[in-house]
DNA sequence: ACTTTGTATGTAAGCGCTTACATTTTGGTT
DNA sequence: AACCAAAATGTAAGCGCTTACATACAAAGT
């Protein structure tokens, strides 16, 4: 066994009967040119002559080569992998944002691992530890709030990453994303404007997302701007589910003053609670108005479609993507993108009833 | 230069400003043991005592220290990675079964990675290579029907794999999944219990889908045993959108003799039909019933709600991850699983109108 | 005290790449 | 033909782990 082991690596494979992988070195010699070569040849970096060049795509296709990769991250030091991750992928919100992504992703070469928290912070630092200890390369996260140490960790890593799904002016990350705050409370204008004076509003748990405490800061701003609201306002803070988003609804009716016009901070809440109404009874938007935010597919599907606020999802996804492949290349920060968010105007939002 | 690189690496490092991460030798220097040790403290592989243990994993976190991904696998020859290809992450239909899956292999250490391929067998083709080349360990594919290259490409590399979203019997493949056929053949024998004798198909793309195509089996041999539509039977296939379902409807609606039943390979279809229908001002069941397959979450928001097929995403998803996990341990293949599917009655499906 | 046996730990050889540097080749110029 | 810079190619040293095997050590049996 020991004598097994003393032997040159060629000289076991015969003796084997599982024929092991192709090495870069098998692709050299049957090239014979030197392993530096077909490495070169692998990764594009130049000073290699057509004619040499040609000789080893063969011999690559002969073999059926492919590299090593673990041998190429020792090596290299990089996986060109970027990893990402998301509050959740049971539901819609995130999959035209990733898949845009990803695509742009594949276009340069990059492999995308997507990771997903379940909007829980700790196991997000967790997850974020997870994937670069994987090797990714760069991370692509929802949101800003988080503990300092993890963007410590980062730093100290050395790992890019950006910060899709909001924005904030003058900050040192980088965001690829849109103002939640300004959106949220451009809507909650639209629906003071159609007469509405007491309003109920239903969100994602703050304690675990900034985006959802922007909206409400939005709300809060335009409600404050337009001095209407005859009621205390009332916010319940709810899981992001369609049977949340109808418990929420429940839980808002209940007042002896209910709302005629619910603003939810997500899509989803919102369509649940548009499907509760209905089986309340309640016409929608006659008797009670309500509004989403995101703007998913199923928005449009429900019936009566939902009025929402539109953020444009594949063009965040392929900004983010670029921004961090920049990053990647040029080792330096690149700038914020601030993205539009715009109104859909459907059928879910209608005039207060005058009394 | 050249004796800066001849100098140990310890003596480098106080050289240079960038503190570069602790390996598995500072570990094993500052706990007083070898890399050895160290190694199997990390992966339990036993015949370590607590005292040592205790010392290492001190020292680890001292250090900070995480071991690196690429070293890992090339060292171990393998990466604890696990590639899924599906073919859409737009829609919600493998959102669910992914969910579960990644849950089943987080518990056991294992990191997952998606990609999709948009329905389109030679971008399968190429993800699993891409996948493989990244160092899947494992693979889970949708559907059984690629070329017998590929197949033989994962047997050449040792790649288990496990095919979910369908079963066959007597197959060398492993199956988690669900027979379609079956399924499709016994909604459809409902359909036609309920007095319809006229049924339309809308179902996937054939061409690329397996799934697709046993199905329409099934819907056929339904109206076979049955004996009884009066029609021929239409089946217009189409891409897996809600608009294209619509678009369908309309196509099926054109026949001078319009299906009062329309039987739909998948819940988007379904979903986009009976949105189009409605737009079309007519009543569903009344007037068209129609019915979908796979029951996702939007099935149950939509008026009115659907009548599907459920299937089991999440026992599914875990079924898989737990074969796939087998497969990797004993090195051995292991069995298949068929699930069970059930109809789901709600509202979309109704008796046929008498003439 | 002296084996024996079993368990804990150490030693060191790779794993398959990339890349800095050394060497050779090429193709102008003189 | 001799020379030279520039381009192409080769050499070989790691990258940071895992693991087979060697060794040390402890407990138990004589």
């Amino acid at each position: 066994m020991s004598l097994f082991n003393k032997m040159p690596k060629a000289q076991k494979d015969r003796l084997v009967s599982h024929t092991p992988l192709p090495t870069l070195q098998d692709v050299a010699d049957l090239a014979a040119v030197s392993t530096a070569t077909v490495s070169r040849c692998l990764n594009n970096s130049g000073h290699v002559t057509e004619k040499t060049r040609l000789k080893v795509q063969q011999a690559i296709k002969t073999l059926g080569y492919s590299p090593n990769f673990g041998a190429q991250a020792l090596a290299a030091k990089r996986t060109n992998t970027i990893g990402a991750i998301i509050p959740t992928m049971e539901n819609a919100i995130f999959a035209r944002v990733m898949q845009a992504f990803q695509e742009t992703l594949a276009e340069n070469g990059i492999t995308l691992i997507i990771a997903s928290c379940s909007y829980r912070p700790e196991l997000e630092e967790e997850q974020i530890r997870s994937l670069v200890a994987r090797g990714a390369d760069a991370l692509l996260l929802m949101g800003q709030s988080r503990p300092a140490a993890t963007y410590q960790f980062l730093a100290r890593r050395n790992i890019p990453y950006v910060l899709a799904w909001a924005h904030k002016k003058e900050s040192q990350h980088c965001y690829i994303g849109f103002d939640n705050q300004a959106a949220a409370q451009t809507i909650t204008r639209q629906v003071l404007e159609l007469g509405h004076r007491n309003l109920g509003v239903i969100v994602g748990l703050t304690r675990n997302n900034d985006r959802a405490r922007d909206r409400i800061t939005g709300i809060e701003h335009a409600i404050a701007d337009y001095g209407a609201q005859t009621a205390p306002l009332q916010v319940i803070e709810a899981e992001y589910t369609f049977q949340e988003g109808a418990k929420a609804l429940d839980q808002l009716l209940a007042n002896p003053t209910p709302p005629t016009a619910v603003i939810c901070g997500n899509d989803v809440l919102a369509v649940g609670a548009v499907k509760r109404a209905k089986q309340l009874g309640l016409a929608v938007p006659e008797d009670l108005s309500i509004t989403g935010f995101a703007d998913i597919e199923v928005s449009e599907l429900i019936d009566p479609e939902l009025t929402t606020v539109h953020v444009p999802h594949r063009e965040m996804g392929i900004a983010a993507a670029k921004s961090l492949i920049a990053m990647l290349k040029t080792q330096t920060p690149v700038e914020s993108h601030l993205l539009e968010t715009r109104i859909v105007n459907r059928q879910s939002l209608g005039p207060a009833k005058p009394h």
